[in-house]
DNA sequence: TCTGGGGTCCTAGGACCC
DNA sequence: TCTGGGGTCCTAGGACCC
């Protein structure tokens, strides 16, 4: 038995739970660089007219008539308040598999009255953190998201709903568009729907084995999913990551080479801390550079990478910036607006093991130094490679960004 | 003028091996 | 006119998730 817990409207919640002034009133909040809507408080989601993952350029006459609050993403913030949610679901189940920053699956095997339990971990996460969510119980964890789905769709269910009975499973997936489903997205939903299959239910009881040749192993699982039998297990030991991308889109437009070089340089480093604080590393590097996608000339439009190996394994800035810097030579393109970067580590080590090759010498340890660096940087703040440095014009817009509230001691709110 | 960032998995096709 | 069978590895692209 899964349970799905799932915060609502988050980021929205996030910043209202420091902002009492603003409950109950519409907020939007803006991904990097200010540029799309990525969160809604219900109060926007009623509205109707300001769809989910829209430039916000688009619906600014919008946000001005409804007085909509604007806030610039403030991963900090939202970083934080998720650890404060996931600590008190670990400390509620011994399985939790964290599945994104705002929700989790938990392992209920055992727990006799599920809508207890539910509503139990609903009032500890609201009382402690102020955060509100649902709770969707299930035998598989695509029909847990389905429960989810109904007790955020539904007020009635009083945000927790047990999903065990067959007879609720049949029907809640009667009135559940097939595009709802955990896996099927909006390509698979429109092919879907060109063979006649609308809702949940259709898809359960679709042919197995037609899904599997007309799509994927995937979406064969799904079904297999909705009919109860589990294929994806709950993974509570998170697995070592695959790659590691590093990528902004810049505030201003990049001209020069000198200021590629350097954002470049610093999505290197940044990646390498990334790679380093799991432990691991990586030999290959791939940079990428883009002008706007969206240019209507498209003789303007560029956009190309390149990747390199190193000789071996490793998780040395120094090494990658040489690596970056020698692709950035090879597609650097002269007179191009650029206006987004960004490196990707791969090819990780599988084990925690160094392999050297059968005829090189060791090269010199920089561990010791990195280590240094990674130390001072989470106290203090930046010790940078001088290749990285300097002038910051591309850094990325946050016009609307509200204060660290409980990770700085300065941001704390006061209470009169 | 303005359009996010970070991931995973699967499949098809090409290059290569014997 | 006619061109095998079995395999690995790599890459690009597509689809999905939050």
């Amino acid at each position: 038995m899964f349970a799905l817990v799932d915060c609502n409207n988050f980021y929205s919640t996030c910043e209202s739970v420091f902002r009492p002034d603003l409950r109950g009133k519409p907020i939007v909040v803006l991904s990097n660089n200010d540029g799309c809507v990525v969160a809604r408080s219900a109060e926007v989601k009623a509205l109707g007219t300001i769809k989910m993952g829209v430039p916000v350029f688009q619906v600014k006459n919008e946000i001005a008539k409804h007085q909509i609050a604007v806030f610039s993403s403030n991963y900090t913030l939202y970083a934080d308040m998720s650890h404060r949610v996931m600590r008190i679901l670990r400390s509620l189940s011994p399985g939790l598999e964290i599945y994104s920053i705002d929700e989790a699956f938990v392992d209920v095997r055992g727990i006799q009255d599920l809508i207890e339990f539910g509503t139990m971990v609903r009032s500890t996460i609201k009382q402690w953190t102020g955060i509100t969510v649902a709770v969707g119980m299930a035998p598989t964890k695509t029909l847990a998201k389905l429960a989810n789905y109904g007790a955020k769709k539904f007020p009635g269910t009083g945000g927790v709903v047990d999903l065990r009975d067959l007879d609720r499973q049949q029907k809640l997936m009667s009135i559940t568009p097939v595009g709802e489903i955990w896996g099927v997205g909006r390509r698979t939903t429109k092919a879907l729907n060109a063979l006649g299959i609308e809702t949940a239910l259709q898809l359960r009881d679709a042919d197995m084995q037609d899904i599997r040749r007309r799509f994927s192993v995937v979406l064969a699982r799904t079904v297999s999913e909705l009919r109860g039998m589990p294929c994806i297990v709950l993974e509570d030991q998170p697995s070592p990551k695959q790659q590691i991308v590093t990528s902004r889109s810049f505030g201003q437009r990049i001209t020069s080479r000198d200021a590629m070089r350097q954002a470049i340089c610093e999505f290197t480093e940044r990646a390498c801390a990334k790679l380093r604080s799991g432990g691991q590393y990586a030999r290959a590097l791939t940079v990428f550079i883009q002008t706007n996608r969206f240019l209507e000339d498209v003789s303007r439009r560029y956009s190309n990478q390149a990747t390199g190996n190193l000789a071996h394994h490793c998780s040395d800035n120094y090494q990658f910036i040489k690596l970056a810097q020698q692709l950035l030579e090879r597609i650097w393109r002269e007179g191009c607006e650029y206006n987004k970067g960004g490196v990707i580590l791969g090819d990780f080590l599988k084990t925690k093991q160094m392999q050297f090759g059968l005829f090189e010498k060791p090269k010199r340890d920089n561990s010791s130094v990195m280590e240094a660096i990674d130390t001072i940087n989470s106290r203090i703040g930046s010790v940078r490679f001088a290749s990285s440095s300097g002038y910051q014009h591309w850094a990325m817009r946050r016009d609307s960004l509200s204060p660290a509230y409980t990770t700085r001691w300065s941001d704390l709110p006061l209470v009169k």
